[in-house]
DNA sequence: TATTGTTATACTCTATAACTATA
DNA sequence: TATAGTTATAGAGTATAACAATA
């Protein structure tokens, strides 16, 4: 049947090009751990930025506020808002530096911990259904190889 | 000297947590691509999404519109204005498809081949820079691991 | 009825520049 | 003069619902 030169309706679409290219398959791949991530912790109100930086906090009690972000990558203008939603749901406490009048000391609330704690064993959960098919030494590797292009 | 419990300005950001999770390693190498990605073919006036459309487009002249979102995940509603600005821009022409006249079949332009070709060697460069860590061995590992979890 | 593409809309993430208060 | 945090704003990616034309 003629079609006119349009592509077949039934076939299989072809990724030749983007397939060789690993940003990519990042892209793909990351995209995807995002969803898990909505998905799993998202009922807790949390999204993937904010429970950054709750660990973040979690692992350095008393961070500077723009040091947290840092960390993250994420710049000090888009840390204020993000910030403020954490401290209005009572998961961080924010007080002025004893050592820098200019800077807020940044600290998990005992629902900030809970949080943290109910979060992790969702994202252990997500990850182990997503990395299932993984060997755990594969797994490892994923994890090694990644860190050394993060920077 | 005491500076209130404070976290040690001076010290290293710790990232135990996040530290032992694929999905935040992925992110953060997602996200180094991408910043790659712009600085190499954002000259050229692409973004990840356009290229990637283009990219389908060569590889399956004549496909549906909607054929070509679904292979990158992206959503009809979203693939419109996308669409828009590359027909716009002269790289690609949308023309009625003649077995399913609700449809539209998207080819690339002389232009958009072109395009195409010279985003693809920008992209190999900028791919060859951060991957330099690995070696080819390592780098085809990768692929196939990020492949193996994308769906 | 179901599907293709469209419009409208909203939320989030990210980026930049100009401001304040403290150092 | 430099730094920590703030405000305002804009661009881009992504998500949903309702609609028109066609199958």
């Amino acid at each position: 049947m003629s079609n006119g030169g349009d592509h077949d309706a039934g076939g299989v679409t072809q990724l030749t090009l983007l397939d060789s290219f690993v940003g990519y398959h990042l892209r793909r791949a990351s995209s995807r751990f995002a969803a898990g991530f909505s998905e799993s912790v998202g009922p807790l109100g949390m999204r993937q930025v904010l429970f950054g930086i709750l660990t973040v906090v979690h692992d350095n009690p008393g961070i500077r506020q723009g040091a947290a972000g840092e960390a993250l990558s994420i710049q000090r203008a888009n840390m204020v808002s993000l910030v403020n939603e954490l401290v209005d749901r009572g998961l961080i406490e924010r007080r002025v530096s004893e050592v820098d009048r200019r800077a807020f000391a940044l600290a998990l609330t005992p629902a900030g911990e809970v949080l943290v704690e109910q979060g992790l064993e969702r994202i252990r959960v997500n990850e182990d259904a997503l990395l299932r098919t993984l060997s755990p030494a594969e797994r490892e590797q994923l994890v090694s190889l990644l860190s050394r292009i993060e920077g």
